[in-house]
DNA sequence: GCTTGCATGTAAGAGGTTACATGATTCG
DNA sequence: CGAATCATGTAACCTCTTACATGCAAGC
């Protein structure tokens, strides 16, 4: 249940319609929570009628017009409060490990091509962050008060590269242990 | 939808109830596959009338009867079957992440406890994990043909550990930063 | 003329969470 | 006597996924 706050976050950093938010949430807040945009206007509509947000419609030429969504203080409010709520360690989905045990009872050299696959999404996915990291976070900060949600995006991001880093480095260790039962002696 | 070959893996493994298998899914399994007892016990019987899986009541003394399941042959079949169709990169939900974006809305230095109670619960775990890789996988593979079943856990286990082992670094460096946001100069 | 991008949705169904329910036995 | 463990479920609700739907403008 933080989707909602996911949007509230993604709006407060920056006001939009549903559509640029369904946009963010394929890129940069979407690599550590995941919507499609059905489910996102869906959500946009129960926290406008509960007062959350404020809409504005936005005349555009050569576009459809948007309606773009801005955070209301009672919105603010929502998500102070969640905020200050403890939430559950993570309950993970993993798939792919449930694959690699399941392979023990099938063909393991079959899922060789599987895991590749998935190594390259991941090898894709970190030079996306690196450059990331150059454009927004490299030229030292400006002096004087640091500027927290420069700061904050900034630690997020590094958790992402940290991750996808680790994730690299095991699935490669997979595919080799794979190898190894597929080809014995 | 991937509970069913959780389950698929997990009774090939080693046949039990449904009970038992929540309680597989509270630990090792449960590691990369959340499932409650409830979410267990409707699948098993859909599994059970789709012939995937038998049933076998077992008496037993000093506590209740139960249903040991164990994998059928199209059971098996479905799990290769599913073993072969590609799966996609795995779809994120990292709460955690959100709030820490969303501290730069609110007080950061409100969500170091919570960070912090995230580590804990991290750094709980990892020592789990080397317990276990230390009594099922230190000793040297028997000679003659590798144990797959064996190799495929190991593997998957080592995932665990650099994931908590990454988790952790990446959390220090969380509160790190939260504590340098919240008393700055 | 076709595809891509912008922009917003509905509807059905699958999957997951939370609360409630029962009943026996063992251990402190 | 109360709590924990073993063992199995039902019901309501919420969330998420997938498929379908519309319509305009720009660029190839």
């Amino acid at each position: 249940m933080a989707l909602e706050h996911a949007i509230l976050v993604s709006l407060l950093e920056k006001p939009g319609s549903g559509y640029e938010l369904a946009r963010r949430f394929d890129r940069s807040i979407g690599y550590f929570w995941a919507a499609t945009h059905q489910q996102i206007y869906r959500v946009l509509k129960r926290m406008e009628s509960d007062g959350w947000i404020d809409a504005r419609e936005v005349a555009q030429q050569d576009r459809p017009d948007k309606r773009e969504y801005s955070v209301a203080g009672s919105g603010r409010a929502a998500l102070s409060q969640w905020l200050h709520e403890p939430i559950e360690p993570e309950s993970v989905r993993h798939e792919l490990a449930v694959k690699i045990r399941g392979a023990a009872f099938d063909d393991p050299a079959a899922l060789i091509r599987e895991v590749e696959r998935h190594r390259r999404a991941h090898a894709d996915r970190l030079p996306h962050y690196l450059a990331g990291e150059r454009r927004d976070f490299v030229e030292p900060e400006a002096p004087g008060t640091p500027d927290a949600g420069r700061e904050l995006q900034h630690v997020v991001l590094r958790g992402g590269i940290a991750y996808e880093r680790m994730t690299l480095a095991w699935l490669d260790d997979v595919i080799a242990t794979l190898e190894r039962l597929g080809a014995p002696r």
